[in-house]
RNA sequence: GGGGACGUGGCGGAAUUGGCAUACGCGCAAGGCUUAGGACCUUGUGCCCGCAAGGGCUUGUGGGUUCAACUCCCACCGUCCCCACCA
């Protein structure tokens, strides 16, 4: 026989798995099904690196394991193939990204062949390819149609060099994912998916896994972050408001209502109850002429009935709004005008003519002089408003040089008797979020985060102009602060008072209201409540502004001093004081009853808040699925037919991002201008792309039917193939793609779209594997380890199992270049071995046809292997069932590493001792999942040496070995002898020996003799098959 | 700050779940083969004392439970991961 020669064998089989489809998996098979999933890489231009090798081999044995025991095993790869790096590639290079994209997989998939992983490629799928995603615009639509694919236009997490939007998940330690730069926050229109609808199912969803590793599910639930708490809100007193005690002067409020309105009429009612609710004068004109009102008339009128001073608050809704205006134009002083969908350009949305309204604006306004009159202005426009354009708004906050307060009201023009938005832009309230209400009666301050709604506006809050110009600056500098810059917890408190107080409706405390950048805008409602004595970050900033701190909580009797140092703060252990009603309650019996109180009273709301934010779904990047969604001016949003499907990428010539948050798509006029599917009209398309996760999010759901073209896939195919048995992957898609696509598969569900509630039923991560100097292998620290070229130094059987053998496949790992050896040196010596023992056995003993061999060329699991089936020696044979029991278990568990030391030591205890064809055949067999190529042509000859080469098949298709339990134990066992748990000697005995035959031999070994010296043995332990411990 | 995982020779790691700690591999040492080197083969290899027989110590540290602890309990030290001014 010839010499080991790797590279030769390896393409040998390589070439026949290919050719005789061993690794096709059928579907509907009468067999049971294993579905055995890894990861799909991503096909970068550096090829498949060892992170890869990792889990693909791992789950390759397990794959080529359980097809040898029997299940009809689909083991499927494809390609994530969307995504930055090839469309970087491409604006340096102008090359279009699907071709390096075929280029990168058809690298990458020679290298996943030289590895000999057993994919069924005839399943292959590629996320970029039209007949792929054309599924996943489709899905998108679905999330669309349930509305929980929604546009919205917010603070999102924002990365300057990939210039792109990012989802929450997608930013680590404040760094984008993808290249470590220091993301920004920027304003921008998004479509977002709404993971939290899912929250409660993704959380419940992790009890029904019980094969997933503990701390994956922990990761998930902890960034899912489900806590259960109150919102309370509380009244704004600024000094105007004469109810309130920190008031000097009164306000009043006058409220202007629209053309063809009545004091009665719209939500006029409900602001003026609240207003009275807080004790504060409000006065409603019924205004003359309301049908076709003259605003001189109008003026006259409010001139004549209404009592006007410094301290009131005009309050002009629609052609009020006109009114309001007139009135100081004739020079007349107020604290404050709030204009509520105001006309300004005289043209109507729904294109009706308001003669009388359209005469008034035309005459123009005098902004200077309105400007003088009032203190504060507060400009008000519905986004929704179907009557007045918000462009109207927008036309006076320009002229008043006010930013533009944005709503969307329940109904078109404000038209609702309760507008609770808009009624909180007039008479603001602050509502916080906290899970501690029982110190609620120790709160003695608010704050506010700087992107707080309330804080868009002075008017709002009425904030004095000094003070605004404080909180402007303010807000500038935090919104140039990175997260994690703002969240360092060493730096000093920073923030700006308001002037204005929030009350504690438990004790009628006025509480200062801050504005502080250690809250933030995105956790709970943006604001807080500040509890000095019982939250170390509140007591921090107490400290700096000089704060009360009010202690309400006490470890003990003796725990009653003033707090005045930061570890004095107690923060959740304790009974209350200085609380009234809760004095003396265990802090968690009182947090109940000050929410029943509160919620009895009305300011206070249960809440559960989850630490989940909505996924932010579009990318202003080109290499993406394009979102399928048409904006039309008439119809709005209109999802692209499902006839049209998919809406394919257009050639471009500039790859660039533009940075200006819109994707590159934007600049294909072409391609953008499209007529409106419904009405016809002139519409354009949306040109967001998807993110890198959205192709992921489904992918195991098209591998069971990857050719469909009618549906994603076909429901029976699914029912047979669904849920994943086993999910290798990594630890760092833990609350990513593993997350989301939970998320799409759950939602799908509900649909009846999937026939499995969870996708995967089994998770295996893996541990990274590091560089030769145990740092994360990279190029720039030159550490990196090319499987490639451990293929062509040792060949593809001993980077496997070398990889497998490095430790446990869950730890983090330095690769050893030195050790790799090891692993080759033992595949040389087994190769030695079956060679000289095939050799000589062959010549020695003619087979026959009847040996169990034969029988066993079935893929059913074998017959167990025993001295009476070869003419075996017993070592040999028990030697042999050890092995197949342990490599058994060792993949069924996952214990890489410790299958191959079996091996290893199999062949030191076996290698001088005679063995048969047969035992060869059965630890190639065993062999074979973990080093497939050498097995199989060792297995070849055999074969040959036994005259059967024609016969010869695939081991793939050999059968699973089985294992004869008798056998798997020595005839005779060493026990350890101890005296006092000491070691003294060691008797051999026949295994299953008692302790009335080991005990005599025990006591009469020398050295035992000796330890006992004489003395009484009081007891002895008898461990049979292990050791006798004698007491004395 | 909260949560989790872990700590064993010169190195990667093993230990049937409370029963001989250091399997297997690397490395190292000696010997064989060889002109030599490599490769390969054999033997040895936790630490300390001792020529040896033998003895003592040893699973991060300290305590506890037990006939017996790497394994269970308590405290501390250290490493890694996740979350985090989360209200």
């Amino acid at each position: 026989m010839d010499k080991y020669n790797y590279k030769k064998i390896e393409a040998k089989w390589q070439k026949i798995w290919a050719a005789k489809k061993v690794f096709q998996a059928k579907d509907f098979s009468k067999k049971p099904k294993k579905y055995v999933l890894v990861e799909f890489p991503y096909p970068s231009g550096a090829g498949l690196h060892m992170g890869h090798l990792r889990p693909y081999v791992a789950a390759d044995v397990y794959a080529r394991f359980n097809r040898m025991k029997g299940f009809e095993t689909l083991f499927p790869i494809g390609w994530d193939a969307f995504g930055l790096p090839a469309e970087n590639y491409a604006i340096k290079m102008r090359v279009h990204p699907s071709k390096t994209t075929a280029q990168n997989v058809k690298n990458a998939k020679k290298q996943m062949q030289s590895w000999g992983l057993s994919f069924d490629w005839s399943r292959e799928v590629n996320t970029t390819d039209p007949n792929y995603y054309k599924w996943t615009q489709w899905l998108f639509l679905q999330f669309y149609k349930k509305g929980l694919a929604y546009e919205a236009t917010g603070l999102i997490n924002w990365c300057p060099k990939d210039k792109t939007g990012l989802a929450n998940e997608e930013v680590i330690d404040g760094k984008c994912e993808r290249c470590g730069t220091v993301v920004e926050k920027k304003e921008l229109r998004q479509w977002y998916l709404k993971i939290t609808a899912y929250a409660e199912k993704l959380l419940e969803g992790l009890k029904n896994l019980p094969e997933w590793p503990s701390a994956v599910k922990l990761q998930q639930e902890n960034w899912i972050g489900k806590k259960t708490g109150i919102n309370i809100t509380y009244d704004v007193a600024s000094p105007f408001m004469g109810s309130l005690q920190t008031a000097d002067k009164s306000a009043n409020y006058i409220i202007l209502h629209c053309r063809g309105g009545s004091p009665e009429t719209d939500f006029y009612p409900g602001l003026k109850k609240e207003i009275e609710r807080l004790g504060l004068k409000v006065q409603i004109p019924a205004l003359p002429n309301t049908d076709e009102p003259n605003d001189a008339e109008q003026i006259e009128y409010v001139l004549k009935n209404c009592e006007i001073d410094e301290n009131t608050v005009i309050v002009g809704h629609s052609f009020g709004g006109v009114v309001a205006l007139r009135l100081l134009e004739r020079g007349i002083k107020v604290k404050k005008l709030v204009l509520v969908c105001a006309p300004f350009s005289g043209e109507f949305l729904d294109g009706k003519k308001r003669v009388s309204v359209t005469a008034a604006v035309k005459k123009g306004f005098d902004f200077d002089k309105i400007k003088s009159g009032a203190r504060f202005v507060e400009v008000i426009a519905d986004a929704g408003d179907l009557v007045v354009p918000l462009s109207d708004g927008a036309s006076f906050a320009e002229n008043f040089g006010e930013p533009l307060i944005k709503l969307t009201g329940r109904e078109p023009h404000f038209h609702s008797s309760d507008e609770p938005e808009l009624i909180r832009m007039i008479l603001p309230q602050v509502t916080c979020f906290t899970t501690r209400p029982d110190t609620n009666f120790g709160a003695t301050f608010v704050v506010l985060g700087p992107e707080h709604p309330l804080l868009s506006n002075p008017a709002i809050l009425d904030i004095e102009p000094k003070i605004w110009d404080q909180i402007k600056t303010y807000q500038v500098k935090t919104s140039k602060e990175g997260d994690q810059e703002r969240t360092d917890e060493s730096r000093k408190k920073t923030g700006v008072f308001t002037g204005i107080y929030c009350v504690n409706t438990l004790n009628g405390y006025k509480m200062p209201l801050y504005v502080a950048d250690y809250v933030l805008g995105n956790v709970g409602t943006g604001a807080v409540v500040g509890v000095p004595g019982h939250d170390k970050r509140d007591f921090e900033f107490a400290q700096v502004f000089n704060i009360p701190v009010v202690r309400v909580v006490q470890k003990d009797a003796s725990d009653n001093q003033a707090i005045t140092s930061l570890d004095q703060v107690q923060e959740d252990e304790g009974t209350m004081v200085n609380s009234e009603f809760l004095n003396g309650m265990d802090i968690h019996a009182a947090t109940q009853k000050i929410m029943d109180y509160m919620e009895e009273k009305g300011y206070g709301k249960r809440v559960v808040n989850y630490k989940l934010r909505d996924w932010v779904f579009s990318r202003q990047r080109y290499w993406g699925e394009p979102i399928p969604i048409i904006h039309c001016p008439k119809c709005g949003i209109v999802p692209v037919p499902e006839k049209d499907l998919p809406v394919k990428l257009p050639p471009v010539k500039k790859y660039e991002p533009t940075g200006t948050g819109e994707s590159p798509l934007a600049a294909i006029s072409k391609w953008v201008n499209i007529k409106c599917p419904v009405c016809k009209s002139r519409a354009k398309r949306e040109t967001n792309t998807m993110p890198q996760w959205a192709g992921s999010s489904w992918y195991w759901l098209r591998y069971t039917d990857s050719k469909n073209k009618k549906v994603f896939a076909d429901l029976k195919k699914q029912k047979y193939w669904t849920p994943v048995d086993v999910y290798f992957g990594g630890m760092e898609h833990t609350t990513l793609h593993l997350l989301y696509s939970r998320f799409w598969n759950l939602f799908l569900y509900d649909q009846g779209l999937v026939t499995s509630s969870e996708p995967y039923k089994k998770r295996q991560p893996h541990g990274i594997i590091l560089g030769p100097d145990g740092e994360k292998m990279s190029k720039s620290r030159g550490n990196v380890v090319n499987p490639q070229d451990i293929v062509a130094s040792h060949g593809a059987d001993t980077l496997r199992m070398f990889e497998l053998f490095l430790g446990p496949h869950e730890d983090t790992i330095a690769w050893n270049s030195n050790s790799v050896v090891g692993v080759k040196r033992f595949l040389d010596r087994v190769w030695a071995w079956v060679d000289k023992n095939s050799g000589k056995v062959s010549s020695r003993v003619h087979p026959k046809r009847s040996s169990p061999e034969n029988k066993t060329a079935t893929a059913k699991s074998q017959s167990p292997l025993s001295l009476t089936t070869t003419q075996e020696s017993d070592k040999v044979v028990r030697a042999l069932n050890k092995l197949i029991k342990k490599i058994t278990e060792d993949i069924e568990t996952f214990h890489f590493n410790t299958a191959i030391s079996a091996f290893m030591e199999f062949h030191n205890e076996v290698k001088d001792e005679k063995i048969s064809p047969v035992s060869i055949k059965l630890f190639l067999k065993l062999l074979y999942p973990f080093a497939p190529h050498v097995s199989e042509e060792l297995n070849q000859q055999v074969d040959k040496m036994l005259g059967r080469a024609k016969s010869q098949q695939s081991l793939q298709l050999a059968g699973w070995p089985s294992f004869d339990p008798a056998m798997v134990v020595d005839k005779t066992i060493e026990i350890v002898v101890q005296v006092n748990g000491r070691v003294k000697g060691k008797v051999t005995v026949e295994t299953g020996s008692s302790q009335q035959q080991v005990q005599p031999l025990a006591e009469n070994l020398e050295g035992v003799k000796q330890a006992l010296a004489g003395q009484e043995i009081k007891r002895a332990i008898f461990v049979p098959n292990r050791l006798i411990n004698l007491v004395i």
